[in-house]
DNA sequence: GAACAAGTAGACTGATCGGTCTATTTCCAT
DNA sequence: ATGGAAATAGACCGATCAGTCTACTTGTTC
């Protein structure tokens, strides 16, 4: 993988989460970069292309940052779950929280054939498939039957929610509703830490 | 109120909340008011003030929408707060819904000082003003004492972790979603409908 | 050492942007 | 009737945008 690629897609997704995709120009990207206009072209296409690569790579960051700053937190399955609200609450308080760049990308793309709406639609597939993952393994751990798609679905919410208040508000409270709630959910289902 | 003004608020909100603020040019929305260009800065100082009058008609249209849908669901305070969520659905299901014009506004202009966030945050506190009043009055309907601020934050983030599904996925399922949580929500504090 | 791909620097294009300026018209109130 | 505010049409401005083109410099590989 090319050195100029590599910091094209960085200085992208940094970039465009800050100020957003529409605001950004390719020249302000090409600046953090370090790199020339015409390499830009020579990788990709048009600056629709660096979006969904930029988007591609936050997507790959979010996740592994989400999975290894949940184990750290909690070894517990059922911990982990609630664990989720408090690596979001980390993420609100950081300085450069600027919202869910994926949510950004559906606001400013909104047709839903648009290429960055399908790779956002994609990672929240691919975040649900996770918290899944996260909910199988506490079932098992408690030995109780739990209809896995819905304790999902509603975790799910919950985290949409709290990171929706969060970019309104400028403030990391709504994770902690959000984890309350989750407690009565996981509560209700046998689910609890 | 002067009825070029009122044509050009009224066609920013739709133009804005259809393609975005920074993907829309000032021409599209003069084209849709059929409005001269210099009526426009006769009115307005500047596009951003343009924005700010379009998200405070939004902000108008939508509460007094919600509040007159919800009454005219049920007369039950209880059923009410659920009643939030069907009205939710049926936004969700209409053709074109792009999201929450506010949601999209703070991902467009993410500095926490800009007049459209100001916007944003003000419309989010005037809805969960609505939710809380709604709140009260089950609560008074049922004679019970519950803690009605968690109540009602609880409710507004199923609110806003719908909406933000629903923006993405372009589904109308997270309202139900949602719709079973605040009924688990009620339950546990004695306002079951 | 020749060929070739990757990268740089920077001028350039056509379009669009937000915003200004001028000239003219309409219409209402004094 | 006359002055003034509101509105129109449209040229115009400087800036910025995404994207193209040319010319030159690296390395690497055969």
């Amino acid at each position: 993988m090319s050195q100029a690629r590599e910091q094209l897609v960085e200085a992208a997704t940094r970039v465009f989460g800050q100020e957003g995709f529409n605001a950004s120009g390719i020249d302000r990207v090409l600046r953090e970069a370090g790199v020339a206009r015409q390499t830009l072209y020579h990788h990709f296409r048009s600056k629709d292309d660096l979006i969904v690569a930029a988007l591609r790579r936050g997507d790959e960051r979010f996740r592994t940052s989400l999975a290894r700053s949940v184990e750290r937190i909690t070894d517990d399955p059922c911990a982990r779950l609630l664990a989720l609200f408090d690596v979001l609450q980390e993420w609100f308080r950081s300085d450069d929280f600027k919202g869910c760049i994926f949510s950004g990308a559906c606001a400013e793309f909104a047709e839903a054939d648009h290429p960055a709406h399908a790779v956002a639609c994609e990672h929240k597939r691919l975040v649900r498939g996770y918290v899944r993952e996260l909910v199988d393994a506490a079932a098992a751990a408690r030995d109780v039957e739990v209809d896995a798609d819905s304790v999902t679905d509603a975790l799910r919410l919950l985290m949409d929610g709290a990171t929706a208040q969060a970019t309104v508000s400028c403030s990391c409270q709504p994770a902690s509703v959000a984890r309350r709630l989750a407690g009565t959910v996981l509560d209700s289902v046998g689910l609890r830490p």
